[in-house]
RNA sequence: GGCCAGGUAGCUCAGUCGGUACGAGCGUCCGCCUGAAAAGUGGAAGGUCGCCGGUUCGAUCCCGGCCCUGGCCA
């Protein structure tokens, strides 16, 4: 468990790849773990899920060149996705490969995600019952009367999270109920990574960027996207509060009742997807510890080990 | 060629019975984010109201002409 320890004796950190989808973090992360002796973890919310292979854009096992993945198909369609989870495991997997002496390299497109594991942040316990009443709540007495409740027991939270985000209030009274403290949203500050990490943060033109990704989904169509999800609708898909919200899963849906149509699923799609573009790099933007690379320099892998070499020289 | 409908924000469309466009949704840009984060949310920037002329103190709205789009008829 002295993973510190380990760290001084190996010289080994993490290398985490970050950055929008569609800008090659997963090609860029085997090409450092076949240098480094390296490790995939990944920190995408929806390549969690088994079955989610070709709308998530998923590395095939043939294709992770013999490179251990970690957090790959780790969970039901049907299960709810959670920080608090992910983050224990993937501290355990980053661990874990530190131990055996190797480099964890944690890959993925969720900010909050990867935040969790390179930084001090200690999530508030979720209790169902108190949620699903809140949630009922909700329904019934309608949003303004929550958020009031809300301003009442925490003006802070409420002036920070606003009195449209359902959510996210009914998460702070939870949040309050449980702990008898305040929300509290308080700002992120960061201080020193975790497991002494580098942050990468892949990205390109936004115009480049939105042609590769429109360009990408009619691949997964072809490639045969709408049979995976007819699949795992099948599957329960449906009954996944977080897998029935994935890009792309949520328009082919629609298409299967009868909603719409092909080519509107990907028009939706693709949209969407610049949207959640946009957000993401929102997110990654305020990290002042990310060195930046751009992800179509045909020399970015080299750029990238040059990055880390920097890093390990002022270590 | 004739008739009808229409030309208002990047797109789809509201609206003004003549008084500086409360425009809306979508898109775009920027931001927030502590147990659904590929989710959830806030804000901003965008308009010579098709063109030319007339009436009027004043026209995007009235009149005339022209151009363009769609439909119908010959």
């Amino acid at each position: 468990m002295d993973v510190t320890r380990h760290q001084a004796l190996t010289g080994r950190r993490l290398v985490v790849v970050a950055g929008p989808t569609g800008t090659g973090k997963s090609e860029l992360s085997l090409d450092l773990a076949d240098l480094l002796d390296g490790e995939v973890v990944n920190a995408d919310s929806m390549q969690l899920y088994r079955g989610m292979d070709i709308g998530t854009a998923k590395l095939a096992p043939q294709d992770r060149r013999g490179v251990p993945h970690h957090l790959l198909d780790v969970l039901d369609i049907r299960q709810t996705a959670t920080v608090a989870f992910y983050q224990r495991d993937a501290r355990a997997a980053v661990e874990a490969i530190l131990e055996r002496g190797r480099t964890p390299i944690l890959t993925g497109g969720s900010g909050l995600y990867i935040q969790s594991v390179i930084d001090d942040i200690r999530f508030p316990a979720t209790d169902p019952a108190v949620r699903s009443r809140f949630e009922q709540e909700l329904r019934q007495v309608g949003i303004g009367v929550l958020f009031a409740s809300l301003q009442a027991l925490d003006p802070a939270a409420a002036l920070a999270i606003g009195p449209a985000n359902g959510r996210k209030i009914v998460r702070a009274l939870e949040v309050i109920e449980l702990t008898g403290q305040p929300f509290t949203a308080s700002l992120p500050h960061w201080g020193d990574p975790r497991y002494d990490a580098v942050l990468l943060r892949l990205d390109r033109p936004n115009a480049e960027l939105d042609d590769r990704l429109e360009k990408r989904v009619r691949a997964m169509v072809a490639a045969g996207f709408v049979d995976e999800v007819t699949a795992l609708d099948a599957a329960g898909l449906r009954d996944g509060v977080t897998a029935s919200r994935a890009l792309g899963y949520a328009q082919l849906l629609a298409v299967l009742d009868g909603e719409s149509d092909l080519e509107h699923a990907i028009a939706a799609t693709a949209a969407a997807t610049r949207r959640f573009v946009r957000r993401q790099r929102s997110w990654f933007r305020r990290d002042e510890r990310m060195i930046d690379l751009d992800a179509g320099d045909p020399n970015l892998t080299e750029r990238a080990m040059a990055a880390l070499s920097v890093r390990a020289a002022v270590r």
